[in-house]
DNA sequence: CAGAATCCACGGCGATACTG
DNA sequence: CAGTATCGCCGTGGATTCTG
């Protein structure tokens, strides 16, 4: 496991850890989903909000605008008439595609036990208390 | 709105893909940190109070109860007094240390990269109108 | 000690309207 | 077409209090 990211402690739960980093970048709804449309190539705008199904403008714009800033997705504005702008993955932004891919996978093939388990949850819970008792 | 599930088409877009199960999971500031601390071994809920330090019971109960209920997290409690609980990762759950463990890795390594971007992004979009202008 | 319950503030997020 | 600006709901989540 990888230690001494954070200052002196190997602590994932100071803030300044780069793991909460991550956590902000794709612990979010949309950005997952954008980064995910953005590997499979350019989009432009309308296109992204189109595909992505139920993101507004103001979600589409903020997520946009966020991984631009931390330079996963580069945006280039054509001064054209009518108004063109094009959004890719960066360099860096591609080296997202594995993790995030690994975390996919996990969810595809695990998908079942996680849905039995919510299932099992439900009528488990009636009988825990009795269980420790015996 | 429901088009095909992902069943053919891994379409992440659709609210039923499991990827977007693995988000409702990951994607809490919270649940990773305690799925972390829990990789390292059993914990008492005081101890991952202490030890997440910033969460707040609601938040360390309800991130506990989830994790529960999807079956990543085992719970076990000592009818004892005073109370006891121990909380510790199923099999399912460690399951789940692989792929936390490349994003973070991917944290790790690409920290610089994006910390780079954050500084360049806004003495750039700075001159970004005058560049256009130009 | 482990947790449930309540109150409340803030901000995320969507809907709408306007601009270049 | 590609945004920006504004408003308002409501869910998230923190602080506090109470119980077994």
């Amino acid at each position: 496991m990888v230690r001494k990211a954070c200052s002196a402690a190997p602590n994932v739960l100071s803030p300044q850890c780069p793991t909460r980093m991550v956590l902000d970048l794709i612990a979010d709804k949309w950005t997952t989903l954008v980064i995910y449309l953005l590997s499979q190539g350019t989009r432009r705008y309308g296109e992204l909000q189109r595909e992505v199904g139920g993101i507004s403008q103001k979600m589409l714009t903020q997520t946009l605008r966020k991984l631009e800033h931390d330079g996963l997705v580069k945006r280039v504005v054509y001064p054209e008439v009518p108004p063109r702008t094009e959004y890719s993955l960066t360099e860096l932004g591609t080296t997202l595609r594995e993790p995030l891919g690994a975390l996919c996978k996990w969810a595809v093939e695990h998908l079942p036990d996680v849905e039995k388990a919510r299932k099992a949850g439900a009528r488990q819970r009636a009988r825990a208390s009795e269980a420790l008792s015996a």
